[in-house]
DNA sequence: GAGTCAATAACTTTCGAAAGTGGTCCAAAT
DNA sequence: ATTTGGACCACTTTCGAAAGTTATTGACTC
C-alpha cells in the first residue's frame, strides 16, 4: 500500500543534487545541508570551495545563496560573503514560537473548513507517518530513518493545515516548519523524534482534527512542538500523566 | 520635537536609490516599488529595462529580484523571469489575516514583557504617528503625507511588537507588515488610511499596550487589521457603534 | 483561411574574467 | 616592543558577453 524505502542521509541530499527539477538544484542541496547539518553554526560558505562539490558555478551558488539568506537559512553581510545562520537554544526557542502560533491558527481555521477529501489526505499522510514511526520504534534505528521520518512529519503536518484556505499561511509555515527542523536537528542528536513521545503525539493531533476537536487538536499541537523546549525529548519512558489514552494506543502499535 | 517633511513618492524612492546603504540599493528601489503600485499586479519585470532608470547592471536587478521573490513580491518561473506579483482581494485577505495572527501573538508578548524603555518609545512613536495623522485630517490632503504616515504606521506596530523578545517573530511581521501595505496599497484609493478610522485605533491600541490590558489591545489590533477586509474604509464618518472612547478623544485632537 | 515550420527576435540564465574590498604578513620606523 | 605602511592574498561583488530558452513573425502548405 505504501512503500518505506532505507533512505540514508547523503542520499537524500545526493539525489536533491541530481534532480533537473525546474528549481535550481544547488539551491536545494544547499538547504537541505543546512537543514541537516551539513555546514555548522556560523560556518562560512565560501561559493568557489563548494562549486566542485555541488558542480556548478559561483555565480549560481551566489544566487542561492542570496535567496537562502531570505529565507533565514544563511546570513550575508556586505563584502563578507554568507555564513550558515547562527544557532542558539534562544534561536530554536523563536523558531519552535513561531511554528506554533501559525500551525495553531492554521489548524483550527482547516478543522473549520477541511472537507471529505481533506480527512482522507490527512488520515492517509497520518498512517503513513505511524508506519515509519513504527519502523522507528519497533527497529530502535532512528538515525537511518530519520531522513525519510522528516519527510513524512513534514506531510503529515503540511495535509493538517492543508485545508486552512490561505496560501500565504502555509508558506509562512513552511519557512517556520523547516526553520524549526534545522534548529531541532543542532539540538537533538535524534534530530527531533523520540520514540516515545512523537507517535502518540502525532495521534492525538489527528484523532482531534478528524474528530473536529478544535480545543484538543491545538493543545496537542502545543504539547507537540513545545515539549521541544524543555530538553524533554528523549528515547526513555515518560511519566504517566502525558500518556493521554491516544499515546497508549499508538504504544501499542498501529491498528487502523 | 518631530519634524514633518512634505516627502512625495518618487522623492522617497528616488531618495532610497541615492542613498549608498551597505544595502543594495536597486533592491530598495525595487522593494518600495512593488509595494507602492509601481509595477502592476502581475506585471513583468524586464532587467534589461529597468537597468537605466535605476542606474545598474541587470545582474544587480536579477540578484534583487531573486531576494524579492524569496519574500513574495516578486514571482519567478524558469526561464520566464521575473513578475510582480499578482494581487487579488484573496491574497489581501490572507495578507491580512497573517499580520493579524502576528501582531496578535507578539503584541501579547509585548504587553507582557515590555520595560520602561518600551513604554517610552512606544509613547514617542505614538506621537509622531498621531501628529502626522492629525495633519491629514486637518489639512483633508492624504495622498501628499501617506508615505510618512505609512512611515509611522510601521514604526508604531514596529515599537509595539518590539518588546515580544523574538527577532524571529518581528523579522515574520514585519514581511507580513509589509506584504499587507502592497496589498492595501493596490485595493484602495487612500493606500489604507482613513481620516476617521485610523486616528482612533492607533490610540486604542496605544492606551490598551500601556495600560497592559492586553484583551482590549488584541481586540484593538483586531479592529485595526480586521476592518480593512470589509472594504469599511473610506473618509465618510461612521457609525457610532464603531466609535470608542478612545477614537472620540482623537477626533477631538492631540493633547498628550 | 487555418495550420505547420523555420527563421528571427527578445529575453533569461549561466559563465568566467575584471574590479573592488578587507585581512594578513612582514619590514621599516618610532 | 609597538606602531605604521604597503605589498600580497583570498574572497566578494560586479560586469558584459556567451549560451540557452521561449516567443514572434512570416512564408509556405494543405
Amino acid at each position: 500500500m505504501f512503500s518505506i524505502k532505507f533512505v540514508g542521509c547523503d542520499q537524500v541530499i545526493g539525489k536533491l543534487s541530481d534532480m533537473a527539477s525546474q528549481t535550481s538544484a544547488p539551491y536545494d542541496v544547499l538547504r537541505q545541508g543546512l537543514i541537516w547539518g551539513r555546514w555548522k553554526s556560523g560556518e562560512r560558505l565560501i561559493p568557489q570551495h563548494l562549486k566542485e562539490e555541488l558542480n556548478c558555478t559561483s555565480s549560481v551558488l551566489r544566487e542561492a545563496m542570496v535567496r537562502l539568506a531570505g529565507e533565514g537559512f544563511v546570513v550575508s553581510e556586505k563584502n563578507h560573503g554568507f555564513r550558515a545562520v547562527a544557532h542558539s537554544q534562544e534561536t530554536f526557542r523563536e523558531a519552535a514560537h513561531l511554528r506554533l502560533v501559525l500551525e495553531r491558527e492554521a489548524a483550527e481555521l482547516a478543522l473549520k473548513n477541511g472537507d471529505f477529501e481533506w480527512e482522507m489526505a490527512l488520515s492517509a499522510a497520518h498512517q503513513k507517518l505511524a508506519y515509519v514511526e513504527q519502523q522507528m520504534v519497533q527497529t530502535g534505528n532512528t538515525t537511518d530513518y530519520v531522513k525519510h521520518w522528516s519527510l513524512q512529519d513534514w506531510e503529515f503536518h503540511r495535509t493538517l493545515i492543508s485545508a486552512c484556505g490561505s496560501a500565504l499561511l502555509i508558506g509562512a509555515y513552511k519557512s517556520a516548519f523547516d526553520t524549526f527542523r534545522m534548529y531541532a536537528v543542532a539540538e537533538f542528536p535524534d534530530f527531533g523524534f523520540s520514540n516515545v513521545l512523537t507517535v502518540g503525539e502525532h495521534l492525538a493531533i489527528y484523532d482531534a482534527a478528524i474528530g473536529r476537536d478544535s480545543a484538543a487538536c491545538v493543545a496537542a499541537i502545543e504539547q507537540h512542538v513545545t515539549l521541544y523546549h524543555d530538553g524533554n525529548r528523549s528515547a526513555e519512558p515518560l511519566p504517566t500523566k502525558t500518556r493521554s489514552a491516544a499515546t497508549m494506543r499508538a504504544l501499542g502499535g498501529i491498528t487502523i
